[in-house]
DNA sequence: ACCAAAGTACGAAAATAGTCGTAATAGACA
DNA sequence: TGTCTATTACGACTATTTTCGTACTTTGGT
């Protein structure tokens, strides 16, 4: 399924994807940690996620637990697909160097990094 | 200045980034090359960043030459920090990871990269 | 059985972004 | 000078996203 989240919805499934199914309780004292809303618009939206198939829920007692329909890795991937076009014209390799030379990366990540440029190369 | 660029305005400024001012003919015949929208569409949005303070602009004749006043690199790493932020959230390496995982890097970026990643590697 | 607490449903307003029609204007040039 | 064309100005309409008030429902405790 391809279908760009929106900004609130995003941090919705940022939630979910790390959680794991949850009430509209739980992702909302989550959100209002760092977000000053309301309950009833972090329901709203995940109801209208849910009409749009983005969420499953299931019926638990009087409230409902929801699940995230999107896949995490294949979202990340149409996202940053988008935003290496819009934002770098196209050149990821611009944007990982701003990404490195930019936000504080540990050595285990570099070395990461630096293991899949060597199986990258290998394969050209 | 720190304004987050809406998706058509990013459009117009990666034009003016790329080519200098430039009127908002030139803007628009570029656009709508892979964009079907009005003139008056693309005039709008120009008048409305001009009177953001996005863009500064200058008579000529009868029209006018728009510059972008927001710094590319500037703009991009903001950009960039909101992005990892809100779709990875948090972590560069990860981003990067799928950035060159999934898109098509030549030989020579990669190199440019390893670099990168050597210069940061030595200053930990 | 009743009440309070915690949920859900839903309509509608507010905020943001994008679109375009129409009128006014300024040059170009026959 | 008169007309045609390119351009700007601007209001209004549409669409999308976010927000929230209010009413209804369910459940658990007493």
């Amino acid at each position: 399924m391809i279908i760009k989240p929106t900004e609130s919805e995003l941090e919705i499934l940022n939630y979910l994807w790390k959680e794991g199914p949850s009430t509209v309780r739980q992702v909302h004292d989550f959100l209002s940690a760092s977000k000053d809303t309301g309950y009833t618009t972090t329901l709203k939206l995940m109801q209208i996620m849910h009409d749009k198939g983005v969420l499953y829920r299931t019926e638990n007692g009087r409230s409902h637990i929801y699940v995230a329909l999107l896949d995490e890795e294949e979202t990340q991937q149409d996202l940053l697909g988008r935003f290496v076009e819009s934002t770098f014209r196209g050149s990821a390799a611009r944007l990982v160097m701003q990404a490195l030379g930019n936000h504080s990366t540990s050595k285990e990540e570099l070395d990461e990094i630096r293991e899949l440029l060597n199986n990258l190369e290998n394969n050209k």
